[in-house]
DNA sequence: AATCTTTATCGTAATATTGCGATATAAAAA
DNA sequence: TTTTTATATCGCAATATTACGATAAAGATT
């Protein structure tokens, strides 16, 4: 095994999935937090900036960027990544509905 | 390997990458939604709606549990789980920050 | 053209995750 | 008390993830 069934979910519940799971590891969450800071996007700066060896750093911004977090822009040599705006207001609806439903529930658990 | 580097990363990157992770899976997802739609929490019911072995189900409930999203109570024989709105409030906090620094942004990718 | 800079990819080792059958545990029902 | 019902845990196989050294690729610099 190892490998979700997928299938047997719904669309819904797989893309929020891979969302989530695309942020689900610290250094991740930390490429986020930087770009978030500096605003305008830096690339290189982010392995300087994580206790990880460059390869291990492209992979992580490559699945930050299959799952439409994160974009790249070549700018001659080097690649410029930046927040992908669109896909965390995506995220915000889903979380949003979640957030409303539990505010309507009283703290009745069982 | 397989190890996160978790010690390089500070508590709150490791905390919401916990979180997200708990969520990166869309049998977790869908154990959210149904337990937002029951509201007064049910169990074993879970079993049936997923399309998943019981001990399959018990573990993602249980990966649920450690991360705090969801609750559990002894009642009698079976074990009903409920949302921990709580902890969804502390995940909301992250993500508001996290959106509001986005809307600030212009959307200059580079 | 040769070299440097920047990033991606390959290959691999270590570990984690997913899923489930078999089995344990514990309360309820008969 | 035996049986049923409801969950958890064990053990295992298949696959995925994480991390990184080595190397490739491609534009910039000299």
């Amino acid at each position: 095994m190892g490998t979700s069934k997928t299938e047997h979910f719904s669309a819904r519940e797989n893309e929020m999935a891979l969302l989530m799971k695309a942020l689900g590891h610290p250094a991740r969450i930390a490429i986020i937090d930087y770009l978030l800071k500096v605003n305008t996007c830096i690339c290189g700066d982010i392995v300087n900036e994580l206790p990880l060896a460059q390869p291990t750093v492209s992979q992580h911004l490559k699945e930050l960027k299959n799952a439409g977090l994160i974009k790249g822009n070549i700018e001659g040599n080097a690649i410029c990544y930046c927040i992908n705006g669109e896909t965390f207001f995506k995220f915000q609806d889903f979380l949003s509905l979640i957030f409303e439903k539990i505010q309507n529930q009283k703290d009745n658990c069982c």
